[in-house]
DNA sequence: ACCGCCCATGAAAACGTTTACGTTGGCTCT
DNA sequence: AGAGCCAACGTAAACGTTTTCATGGGCGGT
């Protein structure tokens, strides 16, 4: 625990430091028996080297960061834990910065990382090319996630908003259900907007001929159970909902209920992510299922293959895929007997909150 | 973005690295003429210090490390918020290192720390004293989350998991249930031992004439499931069930309703953690409330000022309170709108200005 | 006018590594 | 047996800071 140097374990084996770092680290330029006696120094002493001493010289962290918006709930767990995972895997640590939406915050949050990290991993609504190039030294990997920026100079990673919109409503009026409503989301929120465009474009194909109904929210619960209510006070009934959100859908099976307004059979109801809440609710909610920790995952994998590769290959832009998820809100779900239970599907035993 | 150095700036500003590095830093010893132009030099040059290098010589990394295991949900994401927003408002980093549940992928995640944290936050079942001292530095400030461990040599942190459960039995009992069931969680959790305890002390202050009916889960919503059919395949079901946390509460709720067995005129049920499921399902839970984002802020605090301040306090140990929430699950919510007990433990209460 | 003091500043050491470069020694090849 | 060569190993520089110590000059006090 004494913390001991590369010098004691020079010493303690009779060497000089040079060949105690050639046996710890490449094992080559140094001899099998000088090289075994310096090992069992070096575990003797327990000896770790400084992490920063060895930064400074090797200009390498072995670091990545995450800067992420604040956001709560499952998507942000699910999120660090795919990243954590496959960070772990690659042998680099994670430093997280979370909970910054004003560009200011992020800046200081990336400068402040400057030397601390070996590449990024930046998902925020907020961050364009110019707020990058003004506070990322170039010299750093970057991956995007979920953005909009097109810039070559950066890696981009989408979850497929439009494509999964559109394959809902798609389903939902292939389903029977002759209009379809839409909760949006946020306007300056990213997902939010290509969700929209995803619906509108499915409209636009599938049923060219109904009006387009959408009502605002913001993400929230509370937001999905204002816009049930406002959807109700209307003089028609839409046939379906898409609510750009899982929450938004759950707060809006509330109004609903409250309303005596019964799923699916009066309305039909989908929503979108597939948060563990969504196989809870009575009836099940109907969704378009995203694997969040996959898109870690995969973000953490793109920018660790550049970090590695560092000339080799170019920035790439990609998308993660997704499922449709039919339960029951979107009264689809042809199969007989009693509602399928959260536990005759599929593994997706969630754990409780403790350990 | 050229990463200027100190020596670019010293060169520029025509003073030597040292006035640079004191004008920049305690500001203390240079005049303010030049400290005013030792600024404006670094400001236009970007000149951010290279934290390896004052690391190095600091021997302080501004960074604090959390080792969790692998948990998912909002358990999870609202700890590391609660963590990350207390840390970057003391200026410190945050190091997570996730997703092992083995004491040796524990031990691996401490050891490769060693050198870029300068303290500790761990949440783990595993960890005991013994392992502790094998792999932490005795120097590392240590905070324990949720743990059994009392060694004054670190600092312990724990969810008031007896007062909790205790009070929510109480409750269940002075509601007009006579009996009371536990499902609780698994054996070799720490949580699950306290809260049974809780459950056990309630019912032999409270109800000492009841038998105690105690069935086994493991945290999942699954096992809850099951736990909920075995009490239903009893010879006479108890007027109220006590899940040891949410989870298992919902996947309970699922089992009556299949069951065709009413709550909360049937039976009652209560959970513990209010997880956010907990107010969507139907009936809403009633549930034991803790404030997990303030959990981990208070636990950051804690490690935080023993960095600042290494000598001088002595680790504590603390106890984080709880709120019993009552909504509809336990049949005793008379009211229209939701009523919140606030049920505040004596040492939290103290703590109040720490929000 | 001289002595001394303090304060701003600079020079250099130190932190613990990695790595380029020399220096050995033993081996092979003639 | 001598020349040459390669592998093993040591020496020392370098990374970018902070901090200790030395040095100088300006200023007040006598």
């Amino acid at each position: 625990m004494a913390t001991a140097t590369i010098k004691d374990v020079a010493r303690e084996a009779k060497v000089s430091v040079a060949s105690v770092s050639r046996a710890l680290n490449g094992g080559t330029g140094v001899t099998a028996a000088t090289s075994e006696r310096i090992r069992a120094v070096a575990d003797r002493l327990q000896y770790i080297p400084h992490a920063a001493a060895r930064m400074l010289i090797t200009r390498r962290t072995h670091t990545v960061g995450a800067l992420l918006p604040d956001l709560h709930g499952e998507f942000f767990s699910e999120l660090i834990r795919g990243i954590d995972l496959a960070a772990r895997a690659r042998g680099l640590h994670l430093l997280v910065s979370s909970s910054h939406d004003g560009v200011e915050e992020a800046a200081v949050a990336v400068r402040s990382m400057r030397g601390r990290v070996d590449g990024l991993l930046i998902l925020s609504g907020r961050v364009d090319a110019g707020f990058l190039r003004a506070n990322v030294p170039k010299a750093l990997p970057v991956v995007l996630l979920n953005s909009a920026v097109k810039d070559s100079t950066y890696s981009v990673l989408n979850v497929d908003n439009h494509a999964g919109a559109e394959a809902m409503v798609k389903h939902l009026l292939e389903a029977g259900h002759a209009d379809v409503a839409l909760i949006a989301g946020p306007d300056d929120n990213f997902d939010a907007r290509q969700r929209e465009q995803g619906y509108r474009a499915a409209m636009a194909e599938y049923a060219p001929d109904v009006a387009l109904n959408i009502v605002t929210g913001d993400f929230t619960d509370a937001s999905g159970y204002r816009a049930g209510r406002e959807l109700l006070a209307r003089k028609t009934l839409p046939q379906a909902v898409f609510a750009a959100n899982d929450m938004m859908a759950v707060g809006c099976l509330s109004a609903f209920r409250n309303a005596g307004v019964r799923v699916p059979q009066d309305i039909a109801l989908a929503g979108f992510d597939d948060i563990p809440i969504a196989r809870h609710v009575t009836p099940a909610l109907s969704t378009v299922r995203v694997r969040i920790a996959d898109f870690g995952r995969l973000a953490l994998g793109l920018l660790a293959d550049r970090l590695e590769h560092p000339e080799q290959e170019s920035p790439s832009t990609d998308t993660l895929g997704f499922e449709i998820v039919v339960r029951d809100t979107c009264g689809a779900n042809t199969s007989t007997g009693p509602s399928v239970g959260p536990f005759n599907s599929s593994k997706q035993a969630a754990r409780g909150g403790e350990q």
